[in-house]
DNA sequence: GCGGTCCGCGCCCTCTGCTGGGGTACA
DNA sequence: ATGTACCCCAGCAGAGGGCGCGGACCGC
């Protein structure tokens, strides 16, 4: 762990701690030195992985079965160490120790060492020894599940501390503890001696032929975790011990150059009372103290804000005038601070991303980003929704979430005012209901347009996967692996005159048109007129004849010959006479066709697309034009004339798609415009002309 | 004391993708 | 009339980019 020297102690301390706390999550931390002294860190992703990590000083139990202990792992410094306590099974261990009834876990070479007391329980006494026999590390941070000791169970136990030959014991309830009146921190002093070569069986404070200092912090640990942290500090202050019993920082006693001491190297270094911080300067140490204080005198005379320097001040007051003296050459932006402008150049223009993710390609401009994107990769979700089982990566998506329970919509559409609970939802919305030339998604595989392209990724999937097992069409024996193939196999079907005639070559889609026409072989004609008891074969017949012979306001329908004006009852006859009449042939044409133009608009978007697509086929010199349809709906309504023939019927009843095409004439209408590979516009035009989507361009 | 630099936290945004209900066409 | 399929749409969450701002450290 060389590269932990490069850090900044507290940070370091703290990172540790975060990472250890998180088992399962990260592995040992491994950190890197980077560009301008940038610490970066790696975690474990299991604690089997930092079983086998671990670094120098650190010591685990050898786990045996059915007995329960502690695995302590360390990350050590020069001046602290942390220790993560994980309930696991202990070995059984022998020695010493287990003559006095103790166990001990493995020892590992220049590791701490920790003694569990019988039955492997933290209860009564935890040993805490420095095989390296360096000086006590003044930190030691002890991380234990909450489930298995609480905050006030931890304050009751008796610690053990051994550097050397020396015993450091503390009792809680011991006189010679001292409660810190900070509750929050609940800091506690305690006394060590020089002598003792044994830990005590029953905790307590021993015999001391020099005493030390040391302060005992138990708080809890972040928020939202189960953790307490014990903190172990050395303070080394040869002063009157009730000047310590104050946890709150004083400069003014606490004189920094007092807590000069000389190091191996013979240079004086000044230590800080309150933290590890320890400088070669005492005006660094000074200046180091403030920190501890809560001392503010620069106030912001806008917002009565306070703060500790005058630049800060300044900076914060630049907040309020809009004043940014940092400006970006190479755009027009500009920051408060140095550090912004920094930060900015590396996100836009030198695209400089120091902090480099170890388990993939990922890198960013700052920690905190590696740090929330190694979370996608650790699972690990800190922040808990306090109403639901949701919890959350980062905070901001805590917050979105926390919106699926209040309701709250923030963002509104500014033309049709609806609202949305994401700014993405909204944008969106805006683009598909409210904007011109909305991009479509055009499925690669079939016609398809789709307006999202996560809708065309469910296309996709539904209809155009490749399916291991086949599916066979329900009309043959085909099998087919993609359900697109299937559908479109499956309409070839659709047309197939299934139903032939045993008499002649007649052939039909539907039972019933055979039926009717099985009857012009068998000569039966069940349909009776019930005014002149005439017999048809079909009923259609029947209407046919009763609506002409016997309804008194029936008004024939007469065609007229475009060319000569001549009358027909039946459409066929007159298409027939007018092919021959010489009264101009293509004007003929022209007018059918703009008859049948007048008569025919498209029901759907789908009937109208195909009918665009079919428009060229139908202008087709040798077309047949459809008969006319004067109104209604369905065939029912059709006006068949009395000219009507069973087939021309059975034909109508065979095509119903085109009935239902010449008689309907309302409805949407979309009409494909242009279509790229993978986009293509579509624009809708409803009922009333409204473009929907886009300009309306005629083609037909 | 001051400025530069780094750091951490918070906030907001965008892009992306999945999901399920609604509406409609169709069999 | 009914069931099914499919597109449309809003809701929602994951991941990442960018910036604001205060704090701490360090060198001058």
């Amino acid at each position: 762990m060389a590269g932990t020297e490069a850090c900044d102690p507290l940070e370091q301390f703290t990172k540790i701690k975060e990472l250890e706390l998180m088992p399962g999550k990260a592995p040992e931390e491994e950190r890197v030195e980077g560009e301008h002294g940038v610490c970066r860190e790696k975690g474990p992703s299991s604690p089997g992985e930092a079983e086998a990590e671990l670094p120098q000083g650190a010591l685990q139990t050898q786990v045996p079965e059915g007995e329960a202990a502690l695995m302590l792992a360390t990350a050590e410094e020069s001046e602290k160490q942390i220790l993560t306590l994980q309930a696991v099974s202990l070995m059984s261990e022998d020695g010493e120790l287990q003559d006095m009834g103790w166990l001990t876990p493995q020892l590992q070479e220049g590791g701490l060492q920790v003694l569990v007391p019988p039955g492997g329980g933290l209860e009564s006494l935890l040993w805490v020894e420095d095989g390296s026999q360096q000086s006590l590390h003044p930190y030691v941070a002890i991380d234990i599940p909450e489930e298995l000791y609480s905050l006030q169970e931890m304050e009751m136990m008796q610690f053990q501390v051994l550097e050397e030959n020396v015993a450091v014991a503390m009792a809680s309830g011991d006189s010679a503890l001292l409660a810190s009146p900070d509750e929050s921190t609940r800091l506690i002093k305690f006394e060590t001696g020089q002598e003792e070569a044994q830990p005590p069986a029953g905790g307590g404070v021993e015999e001391n032929t020099q005493k030390q200092i040391f302060f005992l912090e138990a708080r809890p640990g972040d928020e939202g975790r189960n953790e307490i942290v014990l903190t172990i500090s050395n303070l080394n202050i040869a002063e009157p011990e009730d000047q310590l019993a104050s946890s709150q920082p004083r400069a003014e006693e606490n004189r920094p150059a007092e807590n000069g001491k000389e190091t191996q190297g013979g240079k004086r270094t000044f230590q800080c009372d309150f933290c590890a911080f320890a400088s070669s300067r005492i005006s660094s140490l000074n200046r180091h103290v403030k920190t501890h204080t809560s001392e503010k005198p620069h106030m912001c005379h806008l917002c009565l804000k306070a703060f500790r320097t005058v630049t800060l001040l300044r900076n914060h007051v630049n907040t309020h005038t809009g004043t940014r003296p940092y400006k970006c050459g190479d755009c027009d932006m500009a920051f408060v601070t140095s550090g912004e402008l920094v930060r900015h150049r590396r996100y836009k223009h030198t695209h400089e991303k120091p902090f480099k993710c170890s388990m993939c390609k990922y890198a960013s401009v700052e920690a905190s980003k590696l740090k929330r994107h190694i979370r996608s990769h650790t699972g690990e979700r800190p922040f808990q929704c306090r109403l639901c089982s949701y919890a959350s990566k980062d905070t901001y998506k805590l917050k979105r979430h926390m919106r699926t329970h209040s309701g709250e919509k923030p963002y509104e559409c500014h033309v049709c005012h609806a609202r949305f609970t994401q700014s993405g939802t909204m944008k969106i919305h805006i683009l598909q209901k409210h904007s011109e030339n909305v991009p479509k998604y055009q499925c690669p595989h079939c016609a398809t347009v789709i307006a999202r392209k996560s809708d065309l990724r469910v296309h996709l999937r539904n209809l155009h996967t490749y399916r291991a097992t086949g599916v066979t069409c329900r009309f043959c024996s085909t099998v087919f692996h993609e359900r697109y193939a299937l559908i479109q196999h499956q309409k070839t079907h659709k047309n197939e005159k299934k139903f032939r005639c045993e008499h002649c070559s007649y052939a039909c889609k539907q039972e019933r048109h055979m039926t009717a026409h099985t009857r012009t072989h068998t000569g039966e004609k069940p349909f009776i007129c019930q005014v002149c008891s005439k017999c048809f074969r079909q009923k259609q017949l029947l209407n046919v004849h009763v609506k002409k012979c016997h309804e008194t306001n029936f008004t024939p329908t007469v065609h007229e010959c475009p060319k000569c004006a001549k009358g027909f009852s039946r459409w066929n006859n007159m298409q027939r006479h007018s092919e021959k009449c010489d009264s101009g042939q293509e004007q003929s044409a022209s007018s059918a066709k703009g008859e049948r133009m007048k008569r025919k608009k498209p029901a759907t978007p789908k009937e109208a697309l195909k009918g665009a697509e079919a428009t060229a086929e139908e202008q087709s010199p040798g077309e047949t034009l459809p008969p006319p349809v004067t109104g209604g709906e369905g065939t029912a309504a059709l006006d068949l004339g009395a000219g009507a023939t069973c087939e021309m019927i059975l034909s109508m009843l065979d095509n119903p798609e085109e009935s239902l095409e010449q008689t309907q004439t309302e409805g949407q209408f979309t009409k494909r415009l242009s279509c790229a590979p993978q986009m293509a516009q579509v624009t809708k035009m409803r009922n009333d002309g409204e473009s929907v989507t886009g300009q309306r361009t005629e083609e037909t």
